[in-house]
Order: structure tokens, then C-alpha cells, then sequence
DNA sequence: GGAGCATGGTTGTCTTGACAAGTCCAGTCA
DNA sequence: TGACTGGACTTGTCAAGACAACCATGCTCC
């Protein structure tokens, strides 16, 4: 993201964009940069403190404070005795709790299974290509699975996603890896939009749910944003059961 | 809040909760027991970091920490040249937001009105003290209202307080000011969890919102802490309408 | 009286140095 | 072979001192 170049006579790493930037700022923008560029890619590890010290020239305490507020913010892991590393893919989201339904499965102790019914290309119509911020009829990618846990139906995931983040979203196996999982792989959420409403399931999916359509269902509607640009729509129907979104506010 | 009375041999008037404590945590948890207390009041001025290290006996490096975190959080509010403050209590939610929904229906141009079904004591079962960490038959208060957009009937607002957090919650007026806008300016919210379900709302409560008692209704459970302790928790019960959650990651 | 200035107090940041606590690995000993 | 131990490395925390930036106050000078 950030040139960073080294140059002159301190065995500084750091670009300096502004003298009056602090130092600890300047270290936090340094390591960001290389995350960012994919250099440092997911569970990488991050320099040590001390290695940092060398290459940027500042004393450690300095960059302690980088690497804990960054930490803070949850780009980073930190392991006493270990090290540092970039955070994985799953606590992308410091605040509202973007879960995997397949991670949530296994943490309840049950058995995932997701079953794909279909996968495939769709034109958008014009509400939804409003919703994806692209012009009528652009062309969006369309999967519909059922997830299971210990074999019992637990939500129907309609998934649309802009080609543009995930050209290659068709060639996934979905039953082995979930749409989250691969999408948040393909490009971390920036944004996230929760809508959630009570309704009772269309016929089809009641079917595929194996519930009565009178059954009142939980309907998520979760839109979320990459790169500045909408990078999926999620329709994610719950029969029966709750959803917890919970968050730290700090 | 904490009993954070001096001691011993050196200066401290820090408690020493746990000799593995981190004295910038004990730092932190000295200043908020004064503001839980109430003995420093919004906007009153918390001692400078050259008083705190007079008063506990720590450097200036960690004191400088403890106030800066807090002060990340929102509680404190630090102005360069002048002096730390506490925080008043508008800027509470900062991530996930809180809607006030008298605010919500103000933004789309209706008229909000509140209708107070009851307002009073209510001796805490299991379920409900543990919900707020607190004994078995602890005092709770309670309010139960439905809140109305241009006449029609939108929410139905079951709201259990924490008496330490909110002891005036009783002489409110909830048909003037809503139990959230009441409760945020007690006490601002640290962190929140939302349980989101489905079901089909109970008779009185459909009969409350005028709704036939099949009719899918939305659940929203809440809870709030501040302080470090359950300050409050909301059941909203929504007919039919949806609920948008939304919020930025960063 | 009014404008400008010096001063003391406050927060923001940084450095050097140090010790504690945790992990990992290789070498040692039974 | 297996258990144990020691050392190297890492992060977590803290101290003491220093300088910079900023603000409010009171003072001086006009």
C-alpha cells in the first residue's frame, strides 16, 4: 500500500511521511502496508520485537505499542513466548461477530455437512444490482446450500457474490469448504450490513429444510462490503433457532 | 465498586486485587471504581498523570497507559495542555449500534409514541440473576411498554434494569423518554449481545401489539454491561418487521 | 485598557535498561 | 527410549528521565 522504501542514513525501514507522524504510528502503518500487499499473508509471522528494533531504529518499547494496539485492534495475534502473527481470517470482525456456520457447528461439538443445490451464474435484476451497487443484468454469481449439523437441516444459505471479488467462486466445492470461509479468504470484509427478519419460509426452501411452511423462520440478510465495493449479499434462513450476534465495545 | 482503600508500606492507593495483576489494570480499575462510584462525575476532571503517580506510587509510563486506554475506550476524554476528563455519556455506542427506536421512527419522518403497561420491582429468578450476576432474589426493576409508529403498534418492550446502575429508573416517565435514551445517559454501554429469534409472540404480548398470535415476530434479546456489570437486558418483540443491525469494522 | 509574551502545568511521545513469564528445542540423564 | 532440564528466544510489564506540543494564566509593555 505504502512505498516504505529504506533509504538515507538511519538503518530506518520507515518511509517518514510526515515528520509529525509519531514514530509508534509510523511502525503500525509499516507492518499494515505489508499486510496489505499480501507479502505477509494469514498466520504469517510477524518480526519479532527485537528484529523490528533493528530494522526500524526505534526502541522497543515503541514498537511494543505498535504491535499491541494493533493487536488490540485484532490484525495481530500475539503468543507470549512465540511470537506475533497476522490474524487468521476468522476474527476479521472486532465487533460484530461475523461467524462461520461451520466453526459454530464444530464449537457446539456437532458434525457440519453442507449440501449444495446449486451453483451458478444469474442476472442481476434491478433491485439487486441497486443492492450490489452494478449496472442492470451484470452478471453475479448464485449458490444455494442446505447446512446440516449431525444431519438435521439448520439453515438455508442463498449466497450472491460479485464476480469481481471471487472470479473463481464457481470452481469451489462448497461442500467442503463453506462460501464465508472462502470468501473472507478472497478478500476481508471492510463493512457489514445485518438485517434480520421473521418470516415463515418460502415453499422451497421448507422443503429443503425439511420444516413445515407455516414454521416461523429467521431470515438474515447480510450484505458486506470489500474493497470499497459490495462484495456479497448472504440470505440465510434459520428455522427456528436463534441467531447471537453479540459484540465488544471494547 | 472495588473496595480500593490504601494499605502498606509505600504510597500506593491502589488495592492489589492479585499480586499478577498489571499495575496499569489496577490503574484502570482505581479510576473506573471512582467513576462507578460516582465520586468523579461526567466531566469532571480525573487527577493529572503526575497525581496519579504521586497517589500510586507508579511511573508515569504506566499511568500514561492506563488513562490512555480508558480513554480509548471512551470513558475518559484527554485533552493535551488542559487535563483528562470523564467522558460524557453521548458517544456510547461507537461500533455496534444502539438505535433508540423513538429516534428510528423519528428518521423516517413517523411519529413515535409510548404506552407504559407497567413499571415496578421484580424479585430475580435463577435464570434471571445469573443473566445479571447477581444472587438469587436480588431486586430488579421492571418496565414493560409498547412503543407505537403514527398509532400502529411496533414494538413491545420488555426492559429488566439493574438497580445499582439505573436506582431512579422507577420515577421515569418511559411515555417521554424511552428506557434506552434513560439508561445510556445512567450509564454508558460497554458491550452488548444480541440474540436474535423467531417465534410466535405470547398471547398477552400479541394482544398488546394487536397482532393475531401466529403471526412470525422477532425477538431480540439484549444485554448491556457497564461498568463492568450487567447494567440492563431489553426482550423487543418486532411483528413481522425487520430489524437492521448494521455496522462499520472499522 | 489592550496586545503580546513568558511561565508553569498538562498530555504525547520516545529512549534505555531491566526483570518476569511463557514457549520451544536440544541436550542430558536415567 | 523416555523424562527432565537448561538455555535461547519471545512477549508482557515497569521504571526513570527526557523533550515536544499545547493550553491557560498572569505579567509586562505599549
Amino acid at each position: 500500500m505504502l512505498p516504505a522504501m529504506p533509504s538515507s542514513e538511519t538503518p530506518a525501514l520507515l518511509p517518514t511521511p510526515s515528520p509529525a507522524t509519531p514514530r509508534y504510528q509510523q511502525i503500525k502503518a509499516f507492518i499494515l502496508s505489508r499486510v496489505a500487499s499480501g507479502e505477509w499473508g494469514v498466520e504469517d509471522r510477524v518480526p519479532s520485537e527485537h528484529e523490528l528494533v533493528k530494522l526500524t531504529g526505534v526502541s522497543r518499547v515503541t514498537v511494543n505499542r505498535a504491535l499491541r494496539e494493533l493487536a488490540d485492534a485484532g490484525l495481530l495475534v500475539r503468543v507470549q513466548g512465540v511470537g506475533t502473527f497476522v490474524a487468521g481470517a476468522k476474527p476479521q470482525s472486532n465487533l460484530l461477530e461475523l461467524r462461520d456456520i461451520a466453526e459454530e457447528i464444530a464449537e457446539r461439538g456437532g458434525m457440519h455437512a453442507a449440501e449444495v443445490l446449486s451453483l451458478g451464474r444469474l442476472r442481476a435484476d434491478a433491485a439487486m444490482a441497486a443492492a450490489f451497487g452494478l449496472p442492470e443484468q451484470a452478471e453475479l454469481f448464485r449458490a444455494r446450500l442446505v447446512h446440516r449439523e449431525d444431519g438435521m437441516a439448520v439453515q438455508f444459505e442463498e449466497r450472491l457474490v460479485n464476480p469481481v471479488i471471487a472470479p473463481r467462486f464457481l470452481e469451489q466445492d462448497f461442500s467442503r469448504i463453506t462460501p464465508y470461509r472462502y470468501l473472507t479468504s478472497c478478500a476481508p470484509p471492510e463493512r457489514v450490513e445485518h438485517v434480520v427478519e421473521a418470516t415463515r419460509a418460502a415453499p422451497d426452501i421448507a422443503a429443503s429444510l425439511g420444516i413445515p411452511p407455516d414454521e416461523p423462520c429467521l431470515l438474515v440478510h447480510r450484505r458486506t462490503w470489500s474493497w470499497r465495493v459490495v462484495a456479497t449479499r448472504a440470505f440465510l434462513t434459520h428455522p427456528g433457532t436463534r441467531y447471537r450476534l453479540g459484540g465488544a465495545l471494547d
